[in-house]
DNA sequence: TATAACCTTGACGTTAAGGTTAACTCTACC
DNA sequence: GGTAGAGTTAACCTTAACGTCAAGGTTATA
């Protein structure tokens, strides 16, 4: 049946993360996997899923918090709506930050661009000079 | 002339951030004002500049160091040429970073919207499930 | 000239997300 | 039953990028 368990050491190899981590994870409440009769954590399919669920949302940028508040509760069946009307506001957040990102990504590519050409003209001055021996260029000061 | 200056509470009004991180860009390295008789700083149109050139980094995700890399040079007194070409290479990277980075957010993009969709998909589910009180849906659990 | 408002350095505090011991305890396996 | 290899908690360490005093010095203004 569908009820496999993992180790701690088992998850944390199979999504390449440290222990640490995924008991820092239980610390700061993501994660409640049950104990053995040692203490031992013992993670069932629906951690797995979970810590997979914390990971990805860690990529998508969102910190522990936003993640906890995002999927804290897929336990609670109580009140879904509320909770995915919670999360599609946070994720059109989310959409319009990542738009803005990208729109300043492309705003710095065209000044790396520009700043690259200054260089170049000033490189060429430079070179020039170099071996004919003329005089100086200007200031050249990249503003 | 274009020889206006600013102090430090102008420009943390003007771009929104604390006097302490201007005097902390500058304790990295970023900054180089010059000071008044008093030893009160004072920011030149080119230290301005700079400050926006780091503030834009910042919203790119980039780190001091990382920012300090891009634009540490513009000092570059001795071995120009060779400043310049340093820079012209790191450029080069970041450019390429910049790019990858854009790919990676459009992607991103595209997820969101795809997890969107299945949460509307389930909030109709639930919503008309609601009021007819027919026989509830499924699982419905996100993977 | 007397303030108020601003500025200075220095030092310590903070937050996030873990890393790194230390000192034990379990579990698996021979 | 002994030992190697996991696991456990607790406590402290780390880095980035500032925040927050403290204890004074400077400037603008009435």
């Amino acid at each position: 049946m569908g009820n496999k368990s993992y180790s701690i050491s088992e998850l944390s190899r199979e999504f390449d993360i440290s222990p640490r981590s995924i008991r820092f994870y239980e610390e700061r409440g993501l994660l409640a996997p049950c104990r053995s009769a040692g203490n031992q954590r013992i993670y069932n399919k629906r951690d797995r899923a979970r810590l997979k669920l914390i990971l990805r949302g860690k990529r998508f940028g969102y910190n522990l918090d936003e993640i906890s508040e995002i999927i804290g509760f897929t336990d609670t069946d109580t009140d879904e709506i509320g909770q995915i009307r919670r999360s599609l506001m946070s994720g059109a957040k989310k959409l319009s930050e990542i738009r803005e990102r990208i729109q300043d990504l492309k705003l710095l590519e065209q000044d790396m661009l520009a700043i690259e050409k200054k260089l170049r003209l000033r490189l060429q001055e430079l070179e020039d000079a170099q071996l004919p021996n003329k005089a100086g260029g200007g200031e050249g000061a990249l503003d």
